[in-house]
DNA sequence: TTGTGTGAATCCCTTCACAGCG
DNA sequence: CGCTGTGAAGGGATTCACACAA
């Protein structure tokens, strides 16, 4: 049904499912594509575009429901499910997402965590046991997990990637300053803290030599 | 010196240098464009044309010294000098990015923090002495806050924004879900975790519908 | 010979402009 | 009318291919 939509595509699809949540709330029936390209510092027809590649789910004269229209991103975004997530790295960054509430609200349910130290194992987040990495593989498996958060250092995100995939995870959001090595067929998405701030002082750097 | 450089370019830029801080650590002497490209996930021709939009610091049928390059690139994207930056959010975020090692490691030093919490105003992170948000302005200012990492609640980022800016500062990390509205002469960097995940949920949603 | 630097060609994303439906 | 959906045009970024320097 599609063909190759553009990464940058998606990102705009994110922003127009939280607009659309906003509206939702306000009450309102229909939005046009300009309304949305407002909210979402874009064109109207890019929103139209973007929306295209997935179908044509607006009414001419009229535009888009905001009922209908949500529930179809969180369909495009697969979003209208429950992710099981498991988080490998019980530190600052992994406790930080932890606690982070528009996790579970949207969807995506922690039902693992895994650190390797040993002070750590066995003591408990909320209701959840923090395990050792010894049976990952099993562990992962057994409890379905189908997305990791890798937030552990450098030199044992390698690893603990191929395990993850072995295990059959099927994606990977990676806090890992390195480029993962995963099979094709398992996505991988980077935050790289360093890469924003490196991106920010060029920004500025730049602006200050021109006028 | 500089015109339109793309925002990928940058981030590869970002991916080149730290690159060649592993090949300082080995020895090495110089590189090929075709060595940093397989280190990056790029091709020989991209890393040349990234490099030639700020000049020309290769030798022919000999390569890049690494040296050299690693030197001019941490002066291209900004980082050959100390930042000071100020951190306004004291929550599980602010809390993992104080104590993310590469930030200092990398030029980054926090100067201030900032949090409305009663409860949190006053106590002590290491050394630094966190801050009510009254009297920001003048704490930024005086400080000679350049850089603003922003990991507070949607509805009071845009306030904090202002008023940082206000105080002269001169780009923000922001991790607030919202589209920040500053001057444009002040860059931001948004940090937007659900939409990570969702860009994951997504390719692997649509993996699954194709062979 | 090797590997850079760079115009030219290509590819892909965005923007335009308008036909067509409500 | 008003606003969507979409081919066509436009603009950037990537890739190609080769002249040329070491």
């Amino acid at each position: 049904m599609t063909r190759r939509i553009p990464a940058s595509t998606i990102r705009r699809l994110s922003h127009y499912l939280r607009s659309l949540e906003d509206l939702e709330a306000s009450g309102d029936e229909t939005v046009s594509s300009e309304e949305l390209a407002l909210r979402g510092q874009t064109t109207a027809a890019q929103v139209r575009k973007d929306l295209s590649h997935f179908g044509s789910f607006g009414k001419r004269g009229l535009g888009y429901r905001i009922e209908e229209l949500s529930a179809r991103l969180r369909q495009i975004l697969g979003v209208d499910r429950v992710w099981k997530v498991a988080l490998i790295g019980a530190g600052r960054i992994g406790s930080a997402l932890f606690e982070y509430p528009a996790f579970e609200s949207r969807g995506y349910e922690c039902v693992a965590i895994i650190d390797s130290d040993p002070a750590k194992i066995g003591t408990y987040w909320s209701e959840l046991q923090i395990h050792g990495p010894d049976d990952l593989e099993s562990l992962l498996a057994e409890l379905g997990v189908e997305l990791v958060i890798l937030a552990v250092p450098a030199r044992a995100a390698q690893e603990m990637a191929e395990r993850s995939v072995r295990a059959g995870i099927k994606g990977i959001l990676n806090f890992a300053p390195i480029r993962l090595k995963v099979p094709r067929h398992v996505p991988v998405e980077d935050v790289n803290l360093v890469m924003e701030l490196e991106a920010l002082s060029f920004a500025i750097t730049q602006h200050g030599s021109e006028p």
